[in-house]
DNA sequence: TCTGGCACTCGAACGTACAGAGTGCCAACG
DNA sequence: CGTTGGCACTCTGTACGTTCGAGTGCCAGA
């Protein structure tokens, strides 16, 4: 167990990293911070702590830099959120405010992120499987082709050709449209199957085969689109990473570019709170030097999607926990509204 | 004016430093290629193409580099466009032919440019304003709100809410999409303004008001995305530019994010033509190091958009090249298939 | 016009020395 | 027993001087 005093100098020693991203030495500890206790009584709780795990040297005779282990310590019981001044608040909210449409909200969002924490902000697009239907529309472009647009609540628009199996009538199509319609608008993506399956049974014989194609069309493309799509910025930042560059920025580069690997990341926020994960937490080893915060952002209490920052597992986790919170929050009232 | 032999001289010079990113020196110059003349006369040589400007020396007492002038002629006079061998080609046609739909192909593209110039390819979207129109949709949402849905040959889908101001009945919507359809399907962007500019006219009164709002939403879809969408990647090669890495490279992202940057030089690209900018020759000042190569391309000799890539100064312009054209081509004929 | 020779320059690489920051340990103190 | 001041030790980073080598410019001769 560790008594109230060293938390309070691993506290300080995150701190300081995290502001000089220089280890930081017993002397410079009780010179910065009022920590009511010498130098060498600083030594021996560093020494302490660094028996724990919580803290490292990188050489002998060198200060201490905080471990994962360390920093997961200070974001779990030495730091809490920090909130935002109102002035950022009502920035955020005026930014996020003149978007035009979803495309739009998102674009700004990830900007909006990327600018507040000075990390990668990742954004995911709101998913379709908690969205739900609002309409669905079926096109004749020739006699036996077909196009599907599908349009959710969240303003997205996907659309599919089909090539028909029949010659599928005009009057068939509005028929099946306004079936559809009237079956699946306001469901969630995930009711949707079992309220179709038997649509084809009303129809006459020549024309199931076309219904059954536009229903299997259909339901693919709900599936299809759990396969989010991501919007990233900030990649400049990577720069400010530090000194070592080449090494730590290109596999970061490289998982940035590869949406299966940021999609799992941004998974493993918590449905209610936010996550973070610090260095080796992350699966992917190119992000073994980085940390992840995410979280989920919704409309109503429902979380139809997450973002999140990728950035040096030395960073401002209060600052940007606040950040990103704050983002969340601003992005759902948005969706919420439109 | 440059003797032939010069000519070869800088050309040999272009190769050597864009194979070992070193400033090359007269000796190894004749070692490696077979000018037929000592490393003495080579240094004439070199005094005169660094008085024309065409190369430089970091220090005195090091090898010469060339400047972006003497890239200028290199790429002008010295070096052709170099095919790429038949198993390259045979890989990029079955690698975009696997696209199923339009955000696959720019997608998978990217990926090819990305990968066979390791460097980072810039796509563009195919233009809207060079497209036709497949379908416009009429939805009716709430007895005030519609949404508009276009679809163009390309196979790209936008929409947008309206609300009317006045309610508009389902005849009347049935009406208005009839007549839009038959007045704008299968013509181009451009051309549709004054097809529709008298339709208003022929409604209600009561209906006059709605009609306008969903053409001028209509037509501010068609110009607004004028404002293309881009897609980008390969952001990882960044780290191969060179040792003075953070100063090149940050302000390289920072482009790489601004939409605008990216397309003005993309648009720099010749109607017929390759581009390629070499680094002072861009605008932006942040890519001073970089050169840009990029070319058009479409189906059917139609440029609907524009592809290429940014690298450094110091690259293999004809493979370069090469790939850049090649896989436009390929592009081109996915584009012209689907 | 080309070539070989020669003196010169300058950066990269290497070794040494040194200062500074930080540590661990220990004895002393309240 | 926890805390403190002192002290010797161990590193890294920096500065400095030397050497080495690649490359140059110039010149005289073929």
């Amino acid at each position: 167990m560790l008594s109230e005093r060293r938390l309070e100098v691993l506290r300080a020693i995150v701190q300081d990293y995290v502001g000089t991203e220089e280890p930081v030495g017993s002397k410079a500890l009780t010179e910065r911070h009022r920590l009511g206790v010498s130098p060498a009584t600083v030594r021996n709780d560093m020494a302490l702590l660094e028996e724990e795990g919580y803290i490292a040297q990188p050489h002998t005779s060198a200060g201490r830099i905080p471990t994962d282990k360390g920093y997961r310590l200070f974001v779990d019981r030495l730091a809490g959120v920090k909130p935002l001044s109102s002035p950022e608040r009502r920035a955020i909210q005026n930014f996020l405010d003149g978007a035009v449409d979803l495309d739009d909200v998102v674009g700004r969002t990830v900007r909006l992120l990327a600018q507040l924490t000075r990390q990668v902000a990742v954004v995911q697009y709101p998913s379709l499987t908690r969205s739900t239907v609002r309409h669905v529309e079926l096109l004749s472009l020739a006699p036996a082709r077909l196009m599907l647009v599908l349009i959710t609540d969240t303003g997205r628009v996907e659309q599919r050709l089909i090539d028909c199996p029949s010659p599928f009538g005009e009057a068939s199509l509005a028929d099946l449209r306004a079936r559809l319609n009237s079956r699946v608008v306001g469901r969630r993506f995930t009711d949707v199957p079992p309220l179709v399956q038997d649509l084809p049974e009303s129809f006459e014989a020549d024309d199931r085969g076309t219904v059954s194609t536009v229903l299997s069309t259909l339901l693919e493309t709900l599936v299809e689109e759990a396969e989010e799509r991501l919007m990233i910025g900030g990649t400049a930042n990577l720069t400010r990473f530090g000194h070592d560059f080449p090494l730590t920025i290109r596999p970061v580069l490289e998982a940035l570019e590869e949406q299966v690997v940021l999609l799992k990341l941004l998974g493993e926020a918590n449905e209610s709170g936010m996550a973070v994960r610090i260095g080796h937490e992350n699966a992917y080893e190119g992000l073994n030097s980085t940390s992840v915060v995410s979280v989920g952002y919704g409309s109503g209490g429902e979380t139809v999607a997450k973002l999140g920052v990728v950035g040096p597992t030395r960073m401002d986790y209060p600052g940007t926990m606040g950040a990103v919170r704050a983002v969340a929050r601003y992005v759902g009232q948005i969706l919420a509204e439109s």
